[in-house]
RNA sequence: GGCGCAUUCGUCUAGUGGCCCAGGACAUCGCCCUCUCAAGGCGAAGAUCGCGGGUUCGAAUCCCGCAUGCGCCGCCA
């Protein structure tokens, strides 16, 4: 038995889409799981619209999600070229075949006709199927009208049959050709088209599976009858179900953040985006959820994928982040988080690295996201910052007795320090109880004080690691503020 | 209009004739924990299994019809 060939075949038309993300990491598993060969081929016979730029985010993309291809445009390969723009000669070639078979035919009618044609049968509820007009033009007139200068393009001629065959998700399939019109598969410029193309393609670099959206399903029915009037054996297909928006439509561009890039630029886990996108429309046959790369290629299989579409509502992939974040080590998450941190503009740099893992460490299960680092982080990095008075005040209290509070805790904090939270605890509490307050209503002014913020990690961690200075300075500054002394020195 | 595919909680899904007056997860809500926010624990609510017929002692599961959605029907991919 030959080893089997996935390939995954991305046209470079915009950014990586989740979709065809979730396509190519399907066919990526069932390759490892079957120790088969991963091709990766860009389909570019869309001229005007295929963008080389385009090539790059999606290899990028890929390689994010732990898609690793083993043949392919800058790989090489023995099946190359890998690109469907350097291929067509090789497609000329198959046609040829065709045509010395009597399978194909020159159609003069212009694109404008053919559109009329269309718009005509649309309006009168009639399928809009090519009319045959040029089918039967004899050879010698197709020469006559050739060597006039007008242009041709390659029709495939269809017979009536019934074209049936055993998809790899769905089962047994078919559909009557009898009811298609004569379609085109190479343009009058010589380009073939891509259907056409992705036969001859799939056929020459050996492809044993293509697993596809099934938004091909139809095409499917086409593809076999070219590879019958070749004589050539077609690959095992299988399609997936399409990933549709909230309206029920097919997902695309315009249902906003739909491109791998997005999930990057804002701060998501490959890991996370891989192990949600694989369960849209396949799982396990029981309850667990999460799964590594190395888990997914051992259990991922095709006959658990479900036939119907899902919709894409990423509300479970700030969960599964999440998830993946509480998991990673400090020092991991540190390094994941540094750049997104940077770019939030703070300085990280000069307090040491062992200051940023702390600060990483207390906000660890607080965030949802890479990028949430740059918010969250940043009262540890500012210099000074601007507690709202709102929260600052003790609840029910005075800003006076506040700011008195506050100023007995510079005094403790002076004496005893902040790194053991242990002993900032206890002098806290009995400055509370001294006090006459609850607990919790000394400890909100002084994490107002200290942190700007009412929401941040427990106070006496939070304190240890901004250490003594930065609390005594900061309070200092919340006393001023509280007893309405517009700047002072700490 | 034709053909194809699909239809279970808001969302992802389990379910292949009795274990299902339908299970899990996310989201939501409540309680607990607690110095705030999270995380975590516990719990609640949420699906007449698209609708109508049939087959069967028994159907989410099988059959038929209908509806709805999606896809394709291009010298786009």
């Amino acid at each position: 038995m030959t080893k089997p060939r996935y390939r995954m075949a991305p046209s470079p038309t915009g950014a990586l889409h989740i979709g065809n993300a979730r396509t190519a990491l399907y066919n990526y598993l069932l390759a490892r799981k079957t120790g088969g060969t991963y091709v990766l081929r860009i389909e570019d016979t869309a001229r005007d619209r295929s963008r080389p730029e385009f090539e790059q985010t999606i290899f990028e993309g890929f390689r994010w999600l732990g898609i690793e291809w083993d043949e392919g445009p800058g790989i090489g390969g023995d099946y190359g070229p890998y690109r469907q723009s350097e291929r067509v000669d090789l497609h000329r070639e198959w046609l040829g075949k065709l045509i010395d078979r009597g399978w194909v035919y020159r159609c003069f009618c212009t694109p404008e006709e053919l559109a009329d044609a269309r718009k005509r049968a649309q309006a009168e509820k009639r399928p809009p199927k090519y009319s045959g007009k040029c089918r039967s033009l004899s050879e010698a007139e197709t020469q006559q009208r050739l060597d006039a200068g007008e242009t041709a393009a390659y029709r495939f001629r269809v017979e009536p049959r019934t074209v049936e065959y055993r998809d790899l998700v769905l089962g047994d399939l078919r559909e009557d050709a009898g009811l298609w019109g004569d379609f085109v598969i190479c343009r009058s410029n010589w380009l073939p088209v891509y259907n056409f193309a992705v036969v001859i393609d799939d056929h020459t670099m050996e492809i044993t599976h293509a697993v596809r959206g099934a938004d091909h399903i139809s095409n499917t029915f086409r593809q076999i009858v070219m590879y019958d009037a070749l004589e050539i054996p077609p690959p095992r297909f299988g399609h997936l179900p399409l990933i549709l928006n909230r309206k029920k439509q097919k997902l695309s561009k315009r249902d906003g953040a739909v491109s791998v890039e997005e999930y990057m630029a804002q701060g998501y886990l490959p890991e996370a985006v891989r192990n949600f996108i694989v369960l849209l429309g396949w799982n396990p046959g029981d309850e667990r959820e999460m799964f590594s790369l190395e888990e997914l290629v051992d259990e991922y299989s095709l006959d658990r994928v479900s036939s119907a579409n899902p919709i894409y509502d990423i509300g479970k992939l700030d969960w599964f982040n999440g998830v993946y974040m509480r998991g990673m080590t400090v020092g991991e998450l540190a390094g994941r988080a540094r750049p997104f941190v940077k770019a939030a503009g703070l300085d990280i740099d000069s307090s040491g690295n062992g200051y940023f893992e702390q600060a990483v460490a207390l906000e660890q299960e607080r965030v949802k996201k890479l990028t949430d680092f740059g918010d969250v982080l940043a009262f540890f990095f500012q210099e000074q910052v601007d507690p709202d008075m709102k929260f600052l005040v003790r609840k029910r209290g005075t800003a006076e007795e506040t700011a008195s509070a506050l100023q007995k805790v510079v005094g403790l904090v002076r004496e005893h320090g902040v790194d053991d939270v242990g002993v900032s605890e206890s002098y806290l509490r009995g400055l509370a109880s001294e006090l006459g307050w609850k607990a919790g209503e000394l400890f909100m002014p002084i994490r107002v004080a200290s942190t700007g913020s009412r929401a941040t990690p427990p106070l006496f961690e939070t304190m240890q690691v901004l250490g003594k200075e930065r609390v005594i300075s900061r309070l200092n500054r919340a006393v001023a503020l509280l007893r309405g002394v517009p700047s002072v020195a700490s």
